[in-house]
DNA sequence: GTCTATAGAGTGATAGAC
DNA sequence: GTCTATCACTCTATAGAC
């Protein structure tokens, strides 16, 4: 699934070597150079999330994982294929395409729970919020990745609240469309408060805003 | 007033240079030195506002203000120091100590009326979106800066909110802090979709989400 | 108040040895 | 697959002339 800052599963190895040059597209598993891949996937996810994207240098990623920065830069040629790499393995961790055909309270649901599970993941909860943000600029190497990834979350969502809507269970005030983009946007801004005050209830702030839609 | 990216008049001149070494306290106006501070800080917010802080140099800042980078770290010693008296200018700009007394109606309308203003100045909605995500770091230069506004535009949301609830105004599963949080989130939120995708509605979407907790 | 010059460190990326 | 060495930049900041 597409939360904003989505989590899922740690420690999934040997599926993210998809578009890589130098590793071929079937071999034995238990490659050990898939393990230098997925270490390195990992630190990076960590240091990005630190200070961002343009904040965080090959070097010091590499650093972290006990390599030299040319070693890093043999598994992942660029710095933005790192990046990419590392956003790609988070979707593949959290299931895949987005909520596929999950019914609508159990996409809501799935969101509460994801919030819920953020609170206990502030690295990643620090990637998606910094590098949402940096890549609304038009030259950053994710922007196209954020682009799609809104785009289809809102869809899924106006699916999701429309379903209620016709089984009756929508509030008579709230479209569709409106309240999907506002609790993608709730998602978001109550991200970046949490991050600058623990307290901050993410996951009940969110249930409050859904008990205040639903009929 | 302070809305979490939130519009002033611009083109204030004479009126930033408070804390800033090498520039007397008391002296004449129309200080030709203080329009070189005033451009500088006016093509900062512009500089910031398009790769954040740490994408931003001080070299391209000078560069765009027709100037060299020792010339412009005459004015403003560090890049932190910039940064702040960028910051420190919009506050003043936008009319000093939060929303001060201003009546819970008149609040909200405000921030509406700045989500509309907001739409028309990308780069002001971009200072604000990367900053206050980059700034969630502890060592960020602006992270007490933004942990202080958040916290006050929360309170002062707060007890607007409570007015509201105390005449009857207020939906009544609404709470005055719930609701605060949310609506910061919400305008957070949708600056970040607004700058993905520039036909989201943030004014609208904010006045639905008023229309909800009204009663 | 602005300049040139430079220090001193960091950047992404490449060449070539092993 | 990882290394050392290096290229060609860029960065913030300072020294000192004008």
């Amino acid at each position: 699934m597409k939360g904003v800052a989505m989590a899922g599963t740690r420690g999934v190895k040997g599926v993210a070597m998809a578009g890589t040059p130098g590793v071929k597209a079937t071999r034995e598993l238990s490659d050990r150079g898939a393990e230098t891949r997925t270490l390195i996937l990992d630190t990076a996810l960590e240091a990005f999330a630190e200070a961002g994207f343009r904040g965080t240098s090959v070097r010091e990623i590499a650093a972290r994982c006990g390599l030299t920065h040319p070693a890093l830069l043999y598994h992942f040629p660029t710095k933005a294929d790192l990046l990419m790499a590392v956003l790609s393995r988070r979707d593949q961790a959290d299931g895949g395409d987005g909520f596929g055909d999950l019914g609508a309270h159990a996409m809501l649901e799935h969101l509460v729970a994801t919030a819920r599970l953020n609170a206990t993941q502030r690295g990643v909860v620090e990637l998606y919020a910094t590098l949402s943000a940096e890549a609304t600029g038009r030259d950053h190497p994710a922007h196209e990745y954020f682009r799609r990834r809104y785009a289809s979350l809102v869809a899924d969502l106006t699916r999701g609240f429309a379903e209620l809507a016709a089984g009756g269970q929508l509030a008579a005030r709230t479209d569709p469309s409106v309240a999907a983009r506002q609790l993608v946007a709730l998602m978001d801004g109550l991200q970046v408060q949490w991050l600058l005050d623990p307290e901050v209830d993410m996951a009940g702030l969110l249930e409050a805003y859904l008990d205040t839609q639903l009929a």
